[in-house]
DNA sequence: CGAAAGTTTCTACAATGTAGACGTTACCCG
DNA sequence: CGGGTAACGTCTACATTGTAGAAACTTTCG
């Protein structure tokens, strides 16, 4: 519990004389504010760490104030998962459409791995509301890659099946990624070749030959190759201006 | 907490005059049996539904019992992602990799279906585990899918690529459909309706208008297109046959 | 200055995971 | 078959968590 006053007694740290100064350095509390220091706590120390008290003592307030805010736990996280979505953003106007996708891929890719502990409330957090129920920041990535289909010509519903195996794609490859990095790097190649070689030679021959490939992976490359596959795929299956024939 | 004896005093039902006779109806505790239990009951009544009293009270023992099967509760989750991981079967016999990727695509699908609950773990369990060290069970997928590429003719490295787009997609896709489908699908339709109809127009346009197609979702539909495009796109990128050249 | 609305705190409680010591049962070997 | 040993199960206890409800404080505005 690093960068908490710490005071024995935590009430303010002059006694309270005079009327006014306990405001200093007590802002008032907001939504965001509490959002921001909650994101920054899951950031920082993970999804663990990120309870009422916790929160309240950072905030240096009461953990009962955050209800305020938030009507419970749940509802904070996926708060915070709305304030990383909202981090994205797209640039419809671009008439490239597959380019445009790639970069949102790439730019979502630096979301998740800057906030790498949100990435499983940013995956499964949703599946708790159903979709038309959402936060309309949680939809606006939708809706805005939706208007870059159709205005590249797609019409909605393959707009709509566009969307789907990207994000799709996009969703899978942030997991499969964050499974071979998550670890301290250092480490990383080590104890893979040790995880790896406790392997049953005969029952997992491939793998533990892989060790070597396993250990450097590249995600960024690896990201846009799949989207290359992807759009491709796509383009030939889909192609805009058409009527949909799918 | 249905299903229980509830008797006042949890003790056994008649005195213990005889020596042996509490032994009916509880057999010998294992691993095997913890882990049946605990997933029947994430499976029934989610994930949340798992605590150590409840299976506890379910399996007829004191919760503590389940600490001789288990270090702790995250571990009896790992359990239970890895008992489903292991009902997935895969057939790298078949010479004809792409119908046994689309068909083991499909298996995966409604094993996903089938434990909905689940699929949090399935997707995110792993994150803490760095791949060397995950139990046998969970890589043994991973294992055959490269052997099933290996041995249609791709190099060990193509194979792994291969291995990660179809994977990413795979899991991107059953959250995709998890988000659409958990809902009561009876009120699917009416709360999608209602819940775009909330939307802005202004600023979801998009959104707004595809109401209806959201409404009916094909998923076995949806992840045989991706699958398909995905496989397409994989083909033509990476022959088998050929020299690692990427 | 005083009332009303909005914040924050205090107190309290039920539920959870789990440590540690203790009892109980099953099994094995002489 | 009898006793010893190891595995299994239980009991008690505790620290931590989310959060309800009422009370106190602060701010705002007439």
């Amino acid at each position: 519990m690093p960068d908490v006053p710490t005071g024995e007694d935590d009430a303010n740290e002059e006694g309270r004389p005079t009327t006014a100064p306990a405001r200093t350095r007590r802002p008032r509390l907001n939504r965001d504010l509490v959002l921001a220091a909650a994101l920054h706590l899951v950031d920082t120390e993970g999804l663990d760490a990120l309870t009422m008290r916790r929160l309240g003592q950072i905030l240096d307030r009461d953990p009962m104030a955050l209800y305020r805010y938030a009507p419970n736990r749940a509802a904070l996280l996926d708060g915070v998962t709305e304030l990383v979505i909202q981090e994205l953003v797209i640039e419809p106007a671009d008439p490239d459409w597959q380019s445009q996708l790639r970069q949102t891929a790439h730019a979502f890719r630096a979301l998740a791995l800057a906030h790498p502990h949100v990435v499983p409330l940013l995956v499964t957090r949703p599946l708790s509301t159903p979709l038309g129920l959402r936060p309309l920041g949680t939809l606006r990535p939708l809706e805005q890659i939706l208007g870059l289909l159709t205005h590249a010509g797609f019409s909605p519903e393959n707009a709509l099946h566009i969307y789907r195996a990207y994000y799709g794609y996009l969703y899978g490859h942030i997991l499969n990624e964050l499974q071979e990095l998550i670890v301290d790097p250092e480490e990383n190649e080590d104890l893979l070749r040790l995880g790896l070689h406790r392997l049953p030679a005969k029952e997992f021959p491939h793998l533990r030959s892989l060790a070597p490939v396993l250990a450097d992976y590249d995600g960024a490359d690896e990201l846009d190759q799949g989207i290359t596959i992807l759009l491709a795929g796509l383009q030939e299956r889909l192609r805009p201006d058409a009527a949909p024939e799918r």
